[in-house]
DNA sequence: GGTATGCTGTGGTCTGACCACAGGGTCTGA
DNA sequence: TCAGACCCTGTGGTCAGACCACAGCATACC
């Protein structure tokens, strides 16, 4: 057995361990990164580095000062690992921009099938669409920029996850949008008339929810199919967009 | 705003950086470690951490000792990552075995009802179903152990998942099925009779195979749907077992 | 009692050192 | 001339030690 013996990836096992029995959950402080090193026999900085990995796969926050909200703290934050990695893998071209539009669009046109389905038969107490409202409600504000406005849509799509209940297709769609975060903000700015779209994607936001609360299934399929892929359509997504202008001022997790 | 002023997020930052621009691309040898650090202003320590998470996610290959296969390589291995950042979070609690389950349910539904449509639409050259027809083939070997009849189950859905061309969609199922090896692994070991079960399974493969290449995408989607959620729930999976309920500190923070 | 000060423990970083390893060049002997 | 053994060099992998910034806490002071 040749395994990989690296040191960092021992800590990892160790953590993951320690996670699966039950020893560590969320909410729990990892040991001090001298004391981790000392008992697993590594260097500090082998510690270290399978602690960033944790960091940016969404499992550990870590903070430094004294106190109860120092150290290493056991998170469950899958959503800024699934876009790291996503947004990486487009930047290296591991993805195309298509195929992640594509799996959003297949993704979400299951979840709101699902949610139409659950509607309709009946008893719908586990599902709640009110943040989708909400979030409708709020982008029909006057004066909202295209920034803001795209911020609403994507939570308003985040909302209709979260009331599926599943939590990895919350994140997976998370992710989906956030990797292609700079290609939809070139988008709308070549837009002919961001108003016309905006004023045209409302439309169809509200048809979607509409088609879900009276628990019309194909309706919600079509209406969401339409809404993704016409979007993408109009604002001629290619894989490769000339000047980089970066608004790239966050990048991987986020922080809070 | 408190830019995130961390060594290694500079280090990321000029990775990703350069991938986008197209300074970097798959196949390119990164600068040795110690040549960025200086290039960068930072210790090597920090770039070492960002080349940690690189690798994780699957962006770059490490190799010690001289010579072109040597230093860190960027490569394209998605499905690593994704399989790495599924199975922590379901470690974490962050993500329910169910909830995994049925994603990748959702997914290749979609999968395989898309296949049907490409067929049913005319006969594209552009989806090869003969890596599944092969993988099929090999799963009828007699004397299989459980473990290699589940390894190649794997392989023949990863395949249809290639015939349709979607890498974004191969990465995310692959990550799915490894995230969720373990339960599936002990769920075949307490079924009552594998040959009975490895038998069904077999002539649900040859069912779904024969809806795609007949283009019957409801037959399709029916099989799968079966199949899928079929096996889980004899290995009693899909029910949530155990009565865990991660009291969801911190998940999904708010981003506005 | 309330505030100011310093102590302590934490992560964040850098430096320097050493090791193992792989490739390539060089030397040596047949 | 050629094949093999040898060493040199550059790479990642690791460790140890040092210092900093920061946040909480205890203590001292007013």
């Amino acid at each position: 057995m040749a395994e990989d013996r690296r040191a960092w990836r021992l800590v990892l096992e160790s953590v993951e361990g320690d996670l699966l029995s039950g020893r560590l959950s969320p909410g729990d402080r990892l040991p001090p990164e001298r004391t981790l090193a000392a008992d697993l026999g590594v260097g500090r900085s082998s510690v270290r580095e399978a602690l960033r990995v944790l960091e940016v796969l969404g499992l550990v926050r870590t903070a430094v000062g004294s106190g109860p909200n120092s150290g290493a703290v056991i998170v469950s934050r899958p959503s800024g690992g699934m876009s790291a990695l996503l947004r990486l893998q487009v930047a290296a071209h591991g993805f195309a921009v298509e195929d992640i539009v594509k799996t959003r669009l297949t993704l979400e046109t299951a979840v709101v099938a699902d949610l139409a389905d659950t509607v309709q038969e009946g008893a719908s107490p586990t599902i709640d669409l009110a943040p989708a409202r909400d979030l409708l409600a709020a982008m029909e504000a006057p004066g909202l920029t295209d920034a803001e406005f795209l911020a609403l849509d994507q939570r308003f799509h985040l909302a209709l996850a979260e009331a599926s209940g599943n939590q990895v297709i919350v994140a997976t769609m998370a992710g989906l949008r956030d990797s292609i975060e700079h290609y939809v903000r070139v988008g709308a700015r070549q837009l002919p008339s961001w108003a016309d779209t905006s004023a045209r994607l409302m439309r169809e936001h509200r048809d979607i929810l509409a088609a879900v609360e009276r628990g019309d299934a194909p309706a919600a399929r079509t209406t969401v199919r339409e809404h993704i892929s016409g979007y993408y359509a109009e604002t001629n997504l290619s894989p490769r967009s000339p000047e980089l202008t970066p608004d790239r001022t966050e990048t991987s997790a986020d922080l809070s």
